[in-house]
DNA sequence: TAAGGTTACGGCGATCGTAACGATC
DNA sequence: GATCGTTACGATCGCCGTAACCTTA
């Protein structure tokens, strides 16, 4: 047994099980995998993958036992390397950084341009994703930290803590009727709406607050990203459902935004990452940086 | 980075950081495991011990936080081919039981012989030791399982579980005063006593008992073996403490037991083994078997 | 000077790459 | 027949062992 033979596994298990694109993956032909996986098999002395003729189709029960520990090795060995890296150098390095688009242009902006004053010496990755992927970027080590609204929280791999809480706002052009008035969920409800895909940005707090009622919301356009809503909104398809923090007074000067903070729960941004991964300390101060940030929002 | 050079991590932790002892124990001359280290921290880029000249005196603070990586990698290394071993024949294997005197000579006798007849081809390993080193036992995985009284439950890495409950009991010769008539601490006190070593069979709770009393025992003989305890019992030294269970009315006729319990607390014996550390089936099976043995104690 | 660690060098074995072959869609 | 996996074989690179050398108790 040896580390390549381990890293094998874990290249296997995301690639559906190809030998060809794992051997592409680990820059080595295609026959040294097949020799490699051959010969762990041969000194656990049982199949871990089950096999299709030639194929290998899915793991066999050994298999998933041992990916476990496999993940286990992967994870401790990438620590080491990131441990003595830190170490060594505590300011310089990457930071991968997966989360939504609207967490990214209306929340991220001012704490990264902080952090890269702090460390100019860290690369910064930003990977947009639905918050569904987010999470497997975490487990696949493609990102450190996810921050994201939804859909964390049941994994017991990850640590989760609270960022930010946030309402949602409802935009609409000037002069458009709701730019007046009260708003009810009544009202909200008897215009067409646009607002965010299923499972994005606090959605599923809309749905939350039109749950227990008879209306139904007419959404005409579901989009991941806020800026898609605004641009729809401004072409007067109707009335958009955003969170309150994408609303910039400075560029949105031809929308209106109105709070609805008493008509749909509040939504709470998390940040998460891998409980078992080590986190060098810029990234442990970023995460500062963004409570910061958060702090700052609440004021206002 | 590869196996054999976190293997060697584990085996200079285990020899005081020794590289003559550690090539020995690894079954390699000594300027390979050299080369290795160097090679190890070279890829690093920082050193891993501390030097005194040539000699490795200790870790560094890089050195202690790879230290806990590479614990996890050997651990999940284990357990792989454990896993695959069992998958293969869990029939077959082999029981590392780390435990006291009292426990093997007189509790584990019937469940090791219950557990022998289901399972043949396990070969058992039973190492006697004392609760301090029992614990140590289990964390360089010389042991898989621990049974004993004292001095384990404070550890995070150890999962402990209950297995039985017994009492202290007073043995002297027949004929001998105590054989009869009430027991108090204070009649006990009166007489030179005979019990287990500091941190053995569950000698604290004797201190216990004591504790809140202005008497002292006059403890002329410890041991950490009931049959030590015994032998100079017979030679009419003083009255013995020992554990209940270590009294066998077959062999001990010319002695008298009676029951502590109103005086003692009563001791918990327990089984311990390492958190993250895969047991095989056969080893689940074997405490069971000690909880069923501990069940049958009690009804008597 | 013995014991422990490093450095130099030669040899062997593990593992890779090329290439031909086999199977499966 | 294109794609994917296996087998065979030669070449290379890594790692070990021998041995000479260095350092410290």
């Amino acid at each position: 047994m040896n580390l390549s033979q381990i890293e094998l596994l874990r290249v296997l298990q995301e690639n559906e099980f190809s030998l060809s694109r794992a051997a592409e993956k680990m820059h080595i032909v295609q026959s040294a995998v097949s020799r490699q996986l051959q010969l762990f098999e041969a000194e656990l002395g049982s199949p871990i993958y089950q096999r299709q003729g030639k194929k290998l189709i899915g793991l066999t029960a050994l298999g998933q036992r041992i990916m476990a520990e496999v993940a286990i090795i992967n994870m401790a060995k990438n620590n080491i390397q990131t441990i003595a890296a830190d170490f060594i150098d505590s300011n310089q390095g990457v930071l991968h950084i997966a989360t939504t688009h609207t967490q990214a242009k209306y929340f991220l902006p001012k704490p990264i341009l902080r952090f890269r004053e702090k460390y100019p010496g860290v690369r910064i990755y930003m990977v947009e994703a639905s918050p569904e992927q987010l999470i497997n970027k975490l487990h696949t080590r493609k990102a450190d930290i996810a921050i994201c609204t939804e859909k964390v929280g049941e994994d017991s791999d990850l640590i989760v803590n609270p960022c930010y809480e946030w309402h949602h706002a409802v935009v609409v052009p000037k002069n458009h009727p709701l730019s007046t008035g009260d708003i009810s969920l009544k009202r909200l409800a008897s215009f067409p709406i646009l607002t965010y895909s299923f499972g994005f940005t606090g959605r599923s707090n809309i749905e939350t607050a039109f749950k227990n009622t008879a209306m139904e919301l007419d959404i005409i356009l579901a989009a991941a990203d806020t800026d898609v809503i605004k641009t729809y909104v401004r072409l007067g398809m109707g009335v958009g459902i955003i969170a309150g923090m994408a609303y910039d007074p400075a560029v949105d000067q031809d929308l209106v935004a109105r709070d609805l903070s008493h008509l749909i729960p509040c939504s709470k941004t998390k940040i998460a990452y891998l409980k078992n991964n080590y986190l060098p300390l810029y990234t442990q101060h970023f995460m500062d940086e963004l409570l910061i940030a958060a702090k700052e929002l609440n004021f206002h």
